[in-house]
DNA sequence: GTGAAAGCGCTAACAC
DNA sequence: GTGTTAGCGCTTTCAC
């Protein structure tokens, strides 16, 4: 034996096991799951001989091992089709804060479009990992079509700003919000609100609807919506656009970054804010209060969406009764982009 | 057989096992193994027997079993003390981007802070789900701690502005993009530039390292960083504190939200950007450029930060030998922000 | 309370 | 090429 390499096999990286803490505390293996998930009471002197050993190993239970018996999981899943722009990321950061406190880890997985590929890829790769449940953000075409795509066993929570019946879900309403703001704007003297839309995640947002059923209700004038990309800069044309339109007086924008480079395109074409034109914006970005001139808005709070949403999770996963809804309507907040429509409609400046 | 329950067992919610799909092709259970993993050649007659029994099972291979027998796994953690800030969403976009091109799935662990629980909860946490490895981000005090509390014998990348030999690592070389950024403001005539810094990872950051050594080379007076937090709001304040401080001509902020603040707080003062204080921010944040004046900034392309840490990740996790380390030094933007120094430096304006 | 035995779904080692 | 055997690290019966 003296021949042997020292610790050749035994100093591997090896992690420690259940096994290993068993041996060294003089018990057996299920003794040292009992101490480890509190299944069965365990008589006090093996219990702390278990945790001294567990202490001095470092031993830390195979997550993977543990999901494959007992078929349960401590991860939940968040399917998305983006993760970096402001309303999404704010979401994952309140999903992953209410997930951690409940001893949930987070794993994300990204849809990259709504085509049929995408979707079952994300799906796949989602459902391969033995999962506590799924968050799926309803913000785009391609969440829509994930949570579509997933089978109906699987504790599942939607996020969005429509509602829908099927699943459990938390929301802002968006659409009672842009009608708000937009009947805010009628108030002020404006003839009629025109309307930036950030890619729809259906035919329609409850954003648009919103805008829509206030002019209706006012028998306002309802303009074309405009389109513009998830790309701020994207509103700069759009603002461009407006100003050589005639009759803009007040425009209300999909998000406040759009809005940002609408505002950006109006004061390009020699527009002032709020004097000549009014813009609304909606979420409440973190640099919308900074903004000269500070931008009006819907608040929408996401951090607080994902952390309902992932408490309606919890529920669904230990199946708790619940109203499986929760939702909030965004809070108008009223700043110095908007302001009373000019007496008379600005005429077109170019050519 | 005909009074039992119809499908009582078999319809049951449990998924197909690969036994499942072995029993249905006609084959091994190792065979069908050998077509997942390509692991060896299977006779085309089989194959397609497999394959067949797989679509019609809809069968998906258990990661949890996977990882537990092969000891390997198609999952990366990313470490981080936040997720939705600018920076931090975008690196972890890219990583996430050439994870899932590279047929990993992301799992995301947030450090909450530096203190020593906080760290070794989340430490924990991760590393209980068996992984491939861990990009860890070290752009803050939680992030720092959390790679030092990492055992060594697990691939790591670390993803930051500070080179550090010990660990495979994607940087932005910040120091001397700050360097550069002051010496062009100082080209400009400031005879020195104020800084304000974000909360900095160590005890300086590269940011202020550059912004410090281009005074000291160029002999000009060192000012006293300010401290802003996270929140952009804070930078206000701090602008209508320089406002009020005598000499101030330009000011090097620490990212480009904090910058947009600094410029509120100082337009608040009455101050004049660029005419009476020039105001350089870090980053290029996507509003940077809409923002007005348009602003001065060095950008940092973090998702490919991301991108490139995720590909050391990959080296080191299949053992590739490759100089473990990627850096890229952001350019410099320059913007409206910035310009020549008053002929005399303008006289504090309160009280 | 505690241990022995079984087995989760899969891959690795080894025959043939 | 293909099947048989073994076993990853745990939890879950089931005796005692």
């Amino acid at each position: 034996m003296g021949d042997e390499a020292p610790g050749r096999w035994q100093n591997a990286a090896r992690p420690a096991t259940i096994g290993d803490v068993a041996a060294l505390a003089g018990v057996s293996v299920p003794t040292v799951s009992r101490v480890l998930t509190g299944s069965a009471r365990v008589s006090p002197g093996k219990r702390e001989a278990v945790e001294g050993a567990i202490a001095s190993l470092n031993y830390r239970p195979s997550a993977a091992a543990r999901a494959l018996v007992s078929r349960r999981s401590q991860v939940v899943a968040i399917l998305t089709g983006d993760t970096s722009r402001y309303g999404y990321a704010e979401t994952i950061r309140g999903i992953e804060e209410a997930a951690r406190s409940t001893g949930y880890t987070v794993m994300i997985a990204v849809v990259e479009s709504a085509r049929e590929d995408d979707v079952r890829q994300a799906v796949q790769a989602t459902l391969s990992h033995s999962l506590a449940g799924i968050v799926v953000l309803k913000f785009d075409a391609a969440g829509v079509a994930a949570l579509d795509a997933l089978p109906a066993d699987i504790p599942t929570v939607a996020l969005s700003g429509v509602r829908d019946v099927a699943r459990a879900q938390a929301l802002l309403d968006e659409t009672r919000a842009a009608d708000e703001l937009t009947t805010h704007l009628l108030s002020l003297g404006h003839r009629t609100v025109h309307h930036v839309r950030v890619p729809p995640s259906r035919r329609e947002d409850g954003r648009t609807t919103g805008w829509r059923r206030a002019l209706r209700r006012a028998g306002a004038e309802i303009p074309s919506p405009l389109d513009a990309t998830w790309d701020p800069a994207s509103g700069v044309v759009l603002g461009e656009r407006l100003a050589d339109t005639t009759g803009v007086t007040a425009v209300f924008c999909g998000n406040d970054e759009i809005a940002m480079g609408v505002m950006r395109g109006l004061s390009n074409a020699g527009r002032r804010v709020p004097d000549d034109v009014s813009v609304a914006g909606f979420d409440d970005h973190p640099l919308s209060s900074l903004w000269s001139p500070a931008l009006t808005t819907a608040r929408q709070n996401f951090a607080e969406l994902g952390r309902r949403g992932m408490m309606l999770l919890t529920d669904e996963i230990t199946g708790v009764v619940s109203r499986r809804l929760w939702s909030e309507r965004p809070a108008l907040i009223i700043r110095e982009s908007t302001g009373v429509a000019p007496r008379e409609a600005p005429q077109t400046q170019s050519s």
